[in-house]
DNA sequence: AGAGATACCTGGGAGC
DNA sequence: TGCTCCCAGGTATCTC
């Protein structure tokens, strides 16, 4: 499940086999995504090179020349990778181009929940109305205790979907708002309202050091980097909580908990969360 | 306006 | 073995 950590690798592992090169004989499955797939303008982003490959939220922006963005977002299941020219297609794999290298670029994504998009990375209007539902990027300077207490006033929801409330801060998704608030101490279903100035400043640098460690587990697999492999990285990172219900706390022994907030799994230690 | 529910989608596991 | 049922979750959109 792509959640920022896995966004950002993927974006690193891209960036080599991306930067420089045209795109070209662009394929469609047909079968649709979660947004439209705009076929029709698909040719304005070919043959023109590509200048850098960056992330905002959890979306990939692959940068033209042009300053025209096609941009990714992996949903659930999506994954972006890098094929030779004669690898045979999969089931799922539903968007393909190939590029001047020779090899192909390749959007696999079984549950449909990702998108790809065009946008004008010269109009302003555009680009603010393309992600102008997304937060802070948990990961910049300007992310601090200070922000998410203010941003959580007047607000009385659970700390846990506040973190995963996208346009509040980016990137977090169900397993990394749980490893987060253990790692904070704080339980996932206290109210926002309720958490004091040291609980927000204990939240932010755990947030941090959450994302850091998975990406840098992730990126330990980007030397050989492919679709098939990009995922074995997170086999190396053992969850605090997620998952984990019933089984002890790694910290206290006692046994964690599985609760539902806002339709997501959530799981906590009662003794080691307050 | 905030907060919760719902829809989208398929693979995989549990249970029979 | 093979069937059905349920769950996983990011985000847009709805309803209250």
């Amino acid at each position: 499940m792509p959640e920022l950590p896995e966004v950002e690798v993927t974006r690193m592992g891209l960036a080599p086999h991306l930067t420089g090169q045209e795109l070209s004989c662009f394929r469609f499955s047909g079968k649709p995504l979660r947004l439209p797939v705009p076929v029709t303008t698909m040719a304005d982003i070919c043959h023109i090179p590509i200048i850098a490959v960056r992330r905002r939220a959890k979306y990939i922006l692959v940068e033209l020349q042009s300053g025209k963005l096609l941009v990714f977002h992996l949903g659930m299941t999506g994954n972006l990778g890098i094929f030779a020219e004669d690898t045979p297609r999969r089931k799922h794999d539903h968007l393909e181009w190939r590029l001047s290298s020779g090899q192909l670029l390749r959007f696999h994504d079984p549950r449909r929940f990702g998108s790809v998009a065009i946008v004008d990375g010269n109009n302003s209007k555009e680009m603010e109305a393309f992600f102008k539902t997304s937060g802070m990027e948990p990961l910049s300077s300007e992310f601090t205790a200070d922000y998410l207490q203010q941003a959580a006033s007047r607000r009385s929801l659970a700390i846990k979907p506040f973190l995963m409330t996208s346009q509040i801060v980016v990137g977090i998704g169900n397993i990394y708002a749980n490893e987060s608030l253990f790692d904070a101490q704080i339980r996932p279903d206290k109210s926002v309202a309720k958490l004091q100035k040291k609980e927000w400043q204990r939240l932010v640098p755990s947030i941090q050091k959450i994302l850091r460690h998975a990406i840098d587990c992730g990126g330990s697999t980007i030397s050989d980097f492919r679709s098939a492999s990009q995922r074995s990285g997170y086999f190396q990172i053992s969850f605090q909580v997620y998952g984990r219900a019933g089984q002890p706390c790694k910290v206290c022994a006692t046994k964690l908990r599985k609760i539902t907030l806002g339709g997501r799994s959530t799981f906590f230690c009662p003794a080691c969360q307050r």
